[in-house]
DNA sequence: GTGAAAGCGCTAACAG
DNA sequence: CTGTTAGCGCTTTCAC
């Protein structure tokens, strides 16, 4: 294992060990320009022999167009996000695109830095999530000099390329939804709403929809944690406490959601007619369990693959709304 | 949007505007050699106004020692490798580095040309996941001159450094806890094993330490399909449809065992009564249900933070057993 | 303490 | 079709 030995082989040994010249060596691997069956043959077998890797830094800095694509997502740990990435992988891995990653946390300064580290290596695409950012970090974006575009949300102004649906109209929907269905004293369990501005924009919209309807959020119960299976459990159970009068309960999203009904099944409190569920994002669990959990569904992988293809191709700045849909479930 | 305008602004730039020389500019930036603070200041001054952000590609080609991180995993359906990267994250970001991810999809062909292609960015490590690999894989590996880490399991010969645990220990660990609570007729539900070779490996212990209490598996239900919890609902209702006298199921993880405690909750079989659970991984959605379920929890986060750290530290090529923990929950 | 010069490994015009 | 010549933007000696 001895590192730093620079045991790799360059293409000039590789132009060498072939009898050719360097470019004829670049010209082969990339296919393209022209050259003879011969070259292109004693070529490839100097780099079978020599075990070449072509060295993308150096290709990048010579031919000043990085094939990088950095990506910040806030977290890891809802699976909304890898699928996110699952869809800019799929668009991007067949183009011979490199995708590198950041995790913000949720934190905007933290991303500033992300997009800082991301910027010195010159990709030519950032897809970044929402579309609040700091100042300086969209300054930064903005003048990159690359494509960017921004992911999930389009309740606000881009920078270049927009992918997702309108979380407020996303709230909104559930909010008719449940009054449709003859709910009146609602309530919420959400989580750290002053990081997660997507979920305070759909409270937001279902809020106003339930004005218009001449009602109002019975109450709430927002704990500063991190979204969680247990933090949804948690939070209905502290809401029921205070309100036992609730007849539907709007959860910031499915992980919460889940968490309530868990806390359902072991309190032995009958869904729908006790107490009505509703969710957001349409995960797998949430439709796996034994009532399916009404909620939103979100074209996830979709929004990656769609904010990658528009980023690589040239397309000029534009909103794409992928829109989103009602999974009604046996919960309301 | 004018892209490749390349306007953003380089070293000579800067060392011009601060009627510097490019080399001081460095320096300063970089906060090594001595230059006076004069030259920091109108340094700075010019960084600030020209918007300068350091082109990596550049500085690494000219250093010759990238701070690149290249790491394969093979999903990221699953939280598991989320969580396995938050760790690699939380050790790298600290020292400057930068991540690029790779997802194999449980597929060699596709890691080895992962691999290939993260050599090209000539990173100062690879992480992957697992110990088998195609022989060109692990050759490329072996021979880019970086340090590699191989996480998760240790059952196998490393190539550098391991991160692990011993997945046959594991599932004889989870087989002996059965046993000891006097189940004997027992099945098995699992996924796509001629993929995930970790999985075949915990079920290779579990049925070897069947095999010394003179058991053995009363049936198995293995789906080609990738994990899920649909896949565990339907997977153990196919079971039981087949082999109606079980009294206890082990589960390839924790996403499938969550399937299967749904399917029990839909058909009212009681648990651990009628029927005992046991899956594997320690999600948190298996310990927040209303019955935990019993299930090895795995140090995720501690495997990534630990295999980067080693990898970057110049230590010497080793194995660490980073160990498991048995939880009992209160389905078996 | 600081600038000039020489590359890092590759690509991209050029001639030939 | 192919080799030569310049760099890409930065770091790194090495004199001054």
């Amino acid at each position: 294992m001895d590192r730093q030995i620079k045991a790799v082989a360059t293409l000039a040994e590789v132009a060498t060990a072939a009898g050719v010249g360097a470019s004829t060596v670049s010209r082969v691997l990339r296919g393209r320009g022209s050259f003879s069956d011969k070259a292109r043959e004693r070529v490839m077998l100097a780099v079978a022999k020599l075990g070449y890797v072509p060295n993308r830094i150096a290709g990048t800095l010579a031919s000043a167009g990085s094939r990088l694509v950095g990506v910040i997502v806030p977290s890891l740990a809802n699976i909304v996000f890898p699928e996110i990435l699952r869809g800019v992988g799929a668009a991007l891995d067949a183009s011979g695109h490199q995708t590198f990653i950041g995790i913000s946390d949720y934190d905007l300064e933290r991303e500033k830095t992300l997009i800082a580290a991301m910027l010195a290596w010159r990709p030519a695409a950032v897809l970044v999530t929402g579309l609040e950012h700091s100042p300086q970090a969209r300054a930064m974006l903005a003048n990159s000099g690359g494509r960017v575009a921004e992911m999930i949300d389009i309740d606000g102004d881009g920078i270049d390329i927009v992918v997702g649906f309108s979380h407020r109209a996303a709230g909104a929907v559930s909010a008719r939804h449940l009054i449709s269905r003859g709910y009146r004293r609602i309530g919420y369990v959400g989580h750290d709403l002053a990081h997660d501005t997507r979920a305070t924009k759909r409270l937001a919209g279902f809020e106003a929809a339930l004005q218009e309807a001449g009602l109002a959020l019975v109450d709430r119960e927002v704990t500063p944690a991190p979204s969680s299976i247990e933090a949804g459990r948690d939070g209905l159970e502290h809401l029921l406490a205070r309100a036992p009068v609730l007849d539907a309960v709007y959860f910031a999203n499915d992980d919460l959601a889940v968490g309530g009904y868990f806390l359902c099944l072991a309190k032995r409190i009958a869904i729908p007619d006790e107490l009505a569920l509703f969710g957001f994002d349409g995960l797998d669990i949430a439709r796996a369990a034994p009532q399916p959990i009404a909620t939103i569904r979100t074209p996830r992988i979709l929004i990656g693959s769609t904010a990658a293809r528009l980023a690589l191709s040239g397309e000029p700045a534009q909103v794409v709304n992928v829109g989103f849909e009602l999974s009604e479930g046996t919960t309301t």
